[in-house]
DNA sequence: TATGAATGAGTATTCATTCAT
DNA sequence: TATGAATGAATACTCATTCAT
């Protein structure tokens, strides 16, 4: 008797985000220079296997950003429409990308769009995709800068260079994560001190840092 | 006509050197993927010619990890002990790194360290170097840190976190210096962006900023 | 509510029936390249299924020529025996192979011999059958040529040459059939314009073309 | 001490020429089932080392068609233009492609061409390029037999419908002779048999055939 | 009996490395 | 010392075949 459809249609689905799963943990990690077989392994099914589900390896790569690339651009048009400080609206970007407390999926999110604006053998449509999603988000800290330089928030200065700034720190910070997730946790633990790089010195915040 | 025991170590060593440096460039452009075709190329040198400087891929990139490390690291204490503020010391260290307008060298060494840590197949040996050297950045850095937040150039805050914060903010400019060059020296000119970060604003600073 | 035993042998041999014929299809399209995924796809039934009726893909292979060419070999003994010219029998085994008008089955059949004539990897054991079938189609042929040639239908020549140019001829045109049916159509619509060219011109039919 | 380049061309021109002559056996035995391993078995070289003289698969297959297309095409305007009946024209077309003494060569050329066209996985490029081949070649044929039923050398009736026999009774015959040159040899010494089922029985050759 | 998910062996292709010259 | 042809091991991908359901 065979399974029923439902139950295939189950199990496809699961080994489907398996496999996506694996490999976003590996490219995370390796890159580029990941293998299928790399995938595979991590996802504990056999190579061939790999391939019923995806049409070659670009087809999981593809996938990967797909699955990446909405979420967060939508999430980017409602950061700026958010209530809330400028400030605090630039912290929730941030928490986005390097994640509260250091959790792997948006950390390899943003890992993932790095690699792949580098690989030198990039599909076009992808890094397309990638280029506008990664202008997207340099666009929506810009804005949350302008804001918060005229609340006094942020520090005062060039927005594009301190976009530049921010986004750079932010691409070390993710690679560091993803390299020593360990010591990552314990020296940068969330947003705030990446933000506080932003924010002019008031008196209050002078008073309280130095009790 | 046999040249001469003295002319023969002459080639031997601007062979060597070429070889070394073309690697340095091909690697930073290329990351792991960087093939041994791709380095004699770049040196124009034949293939087996390269193999007779060094034993495997492996040896040229040791040697590149060797040849970068010492220097920079000699440079890490002579840095401490240099005269000026530590806001002027801190501000040579990250120009050493980033370079002063933007020039390859400085990006391309870092940009080595960062893919050997990253590499999965990285032989113990220069691992435990790069640790070593990348260590020693970090101590200088949090030195100068510590110094600059006595003399009041530095914003205050947990040294550690601000290594940290700093470090990847240097990795991912690098990176980004070295994916696209132009925009680059366009959007982050020099070190003084990087630095200004962690000053804490004077009220001369906002005055100038602001006119 | 089992079936019963009946209905079982009658699905199953029913199942077999499709197979085959779908196998027979499929391969005289795709030559020895078909998959046994394209055989299950075009019996539409899945392909765990086609390996319960079959051992493997090699199995429906020979039970394919077997199935082939037994009918054939007493067809051949009957046309020898049949009533008419040797002309009218030999136009009868010609339609036989090409097809009255280029249906399929025929033509895949004779295909079906040669793909299998071909095939590097074949099983001595039907590399025999076939070439015990080959070797009676052209006995056949010869038979009913050099009756034509004592008749007067056949254009006269050492018979076997004559049977070497006929087979490739129709091995020729099957090919052409599979390749392109409607040209084949249009171009050669029966087994007609082959025979004719074994027939010498009487006066009657060069009045009769000259017309 | 380096080859000379002049050496090292002569090597390269040598492998490459035997790459291919390689493969054109192969080819013409095997099909599109040919395996690059095959290819570099019969070239007695490694496998790597096939890719250092070709692309990939297609670039071998392309070049082999290149390398034939054109020297028959350019011969069969010249076929036209010769002097001689037009019957003494085609048996020279006919020789050109079934080979005077079945000599490997000509056949593997025109079995090539079959291949390709058969292929369902063939680059648009080459099969265009093998179409025209081909259309010119009935073409050809074509024009001699229309001057040839002229001059009575050739049977009457539709000249299309000859030319399709025709064709697909070399496409047959070269099978044949790949398939068991010896047999071939012994049947079908040459083109005239082929040829003489076209040509109209005058009385002289049915005395002749007749003695 | 029937299904299709899963496996593994085979083919295409790349690249570090060796070796004849 | 210098060259580049040649090799072999690794990786991408396909498909016959098995097996849990």
């Amino acid at each position: 008797m065979p399974r029923t459809p439902e139950a295939n249609q189950r199990i496809r689905e699961a080994q489907r985000a398996k496999i996506l799963e694996s490999a976003r943990s590996v490219f995370a990690r390796k890159g580029m220079e990941t293998t299928i077989t790399d995938i595979a392994a991590e996802a504990q099914i056999s190579l061939g296997l790999a391939y019923r589900y995806f049409a070659d390896k670009e087809a999981i790569f593809s996938e990967l950003v797909k699955q990446t690339v909405p979420d967060d651009s939508a999430g980017f048009q409602e950061l700026v429409e958010m209530p809330g400080t400028p400030g605090e609206r630039l912290a929730t970007l941030i928490s986005s990308i390097v994640g509260a407390r250091g959790q792997r999926e948006p950390l390899e999110a943003h890992q993932l769009l790095q690699h792949a604006l580098d690989a030198e053998a990039m599909p076009e449509e992808i890094r397309e995709s990638l280029g506008k999603r990664y202008q997207m988000l340099l666009a929506t800290m810009r804005q949350l800068i302008v804001e918060g330089q005229a609340t006094g928030e942020v520090v005062l200065g060039d927005p594009d260079q301190l976009v530049a700034v921010m986004s750079a720190c932010l691409d070390g910070l993710t690679r560091w994560a993803l390299r020593d997730p360990e010591k990552f946790r314990t020296y940068v633990p969330d947003a705030q001190i990446v933000l506080r790089l932003f924010q002019p010195l008031t008196d209050e915040k002078k008073a309280s840092e130095q009790s």
